[in-house]
DNA sequence: TTGTACGCGTTATCAC
DNA sequence: GTGATAACGCGTACAA
């Protein structure tokens, strides 16, 4: 490996000397820095980060924790991210399970953005007293070294349940996430809060998982205790398209004997017949948000926890009735 | 920040016997390693990624070079080569974009592996001389720090084009992806090959970029040019994906007046209106064999170049003619 | 069995 | 303007 020593021989100068010229200290000369980034390119130096990172104590890399590689929610959200630390000239990576949370307290990365339950609300404190800067997207949390970019389920919940309250639907289900959800406990909170305030509504709660076979199971327990149309308000599309599924070919039909509204308007909910109603969000925005608030925090910049907003997607799988 | 400085003092002993008892270096006595692992968990210490990695000049870490996080195609791929990674020891980043390109030559990564064009076959060419240890999934590349790990596309798109020459199709449209792409070249050749053979079948060549647009764009050519059924071989199932959508609310039936068959078997497809026939293969296995052979060729061990195999899925999108 | 000393590649603080 | 030199935290050959 050819290292700044390896320049300064060919060079002819002190290693000193073209560690500035490589970081464009005024000090040196024009003729001894054009001599020495020539030798630099003629060796393909290139600098070591691990020495770098060990002196310097920075790595302008921020990292992002995944529960799993699986499944195709992430994409644009990380592209939002990557696009925002880039133009704040830090990289992404990504990483997914818990072996890989070793490289947050190793100092790999400067910062992490944290969508991984795995991750213990009592590690990432602990993280955070140690100096580690964290943004989480999955939890409240409180902390200095902590900011929340959280998506504002109140609101998506309470969208859903008015527009299938406002087209009529008196019997509505809701199919939630996991217990352990952030987001999935929000939706609930909210939908029952909405569906309170009307005070006409039966509400009946089966507990999902966010994958498609609990959407499959929610479709076929309904069905099971089908009398009149129903309503169904799954936390998310993943579900909602498991429901379709189990739907297909029966005697029900979406958007008249049965009707759904997703969250997220995935990609294939555009796909759907009929077209699924949801609730929408920029999951581009949520990840550059989520990185510039991560490297804020990394440079002592003041910051603030942040909501990202969603809206209605009104689609014919919700009918009037 | 605690380093083993801390704990030799604290436990009152030397930084070396910190060290090797870290390490579980047997030199040191059973009390003294207590002792000092004790302290090690009291003060919290987290060894320092930088330093070991100056010195031992490896990471344990290797990573995966993608163009871009969007697209559902890569969850499987990446969660197939972390799970080989982890039970070989290894941490697994993912990375996307030309600005993360550095941190391969900047030794952050003990090799990696290419799935984005954007990468130039000199510039990789290059880190391997330097000694850098490369998979490729996207090209095929001659060296020997480099593997590569291809997918069967010749097998593929034979496969592809005899089913709809067994179904009975005289007319065949293909539909690329773009030039660039190696998987596109390789099937397009395989295509042609197969169709040769026949002798009797009509081809024309739709070319396309691997998304829906283009997919839309292929449909509504075809369209125009009707006037007797067709099939159509689009080089992946997102493109197939964009055709079923121009083709909805048409007087044209899929698998009637146009026959589709994919390639990728990507989760949409099953929930397509006809099933699309498409070429399946394991994603999850094409990345555990990328990620073996990556930490072979790093361990120094003999390595070949892979070949992913890959299968025929019969659909209704392709009716007898 | 434990301690001393050196080097990995950088940057930064001094002299000169 | 340039050159020694001391860190940064860790691993290890060698000495004790």
């Amino acid at each position: 490996m050819v290292s700044i020593k390896d320049i300064a021989k060919q060079a002819g100068v002190s290693i000193s000397t073209v560690s500035y010229a490589l970081n464009g200290n005024p000090k040196v000369t024009e003729g001894t820095r054009n001599k020495i980034l020539a030798v630099a390119e003629e060796l393909n130096y290139v600098p070591n980060a691990a020495a770098r990172t060990l002196k310097m104590r920075e790595t302008k890399i921020i990292g992002a924790f995944l529960t799993s590689f699986q499944g195709s929610f992430y994409g644009e959200l990380l592209q939002g991210m990557k696009e925002e630390a880039n133009k704040r000239g830090y990289d992404l990576v990504i990483c997914s399970g818990k072996q890989s949370h070793r490289m947050l307290p190793e100092r790999l990365m400067d910062g992490a953005v944290i969508l991984d339950r795995q991750f213990a609300d009592e590690q990432l404190l602990q993280y955070a007293k140690r100096g580690h800067k964290l943004v989480v997207l999955d939890r409240e949390l409180q902390h200095p070294g902590i900011v929340q970019v959280l998506l504002d389920n109140k609101a998506g919940g309470t969208l859903a349940i008015d527009y299938l309250i406002r087209q009529g639907h008196k019997k509505i289900y809701t199919v939630t996430g996991p217990m352990a959800s952030y987001d999935s406990q929000q939706r609930l909170a909210a939908a029952k809060l909405a569906i309170e305030r009307n005070g006409t509504v039966e509400h009946h709660i089966i507990y999902g998982n966010f994958d498609k076979p609990s959407g499959v199971a929610a479709a076929e327990k309904i069905m099971a205790e089908y009398t009149e149309p129903v309503a169904v308000f799954c936390f998310n599309d993943e579900m909602a398209v498991g429901m379709y599924r189990a739907l297909q070919g029966t005697t029900y039909t979406i958007g008249k004997d049965i009707h759904i509204i997703g969250f997220d308007h995935i990609d294939v909910s555009r796909y759907l017949q009929p077209k699924l109603a949801t609730i929408d969000y920029s999951e581009r925005h949520w990840g550059a948000v989520a990185a510039e608030q991560l490297i804020k925090l990394i440079q002592e910049e003041p910051v603030e926890n942040e909501r990202i907003y969603v809206s209605l997607v009104e689609a014919d799988s919700v009918g009037v009735v």
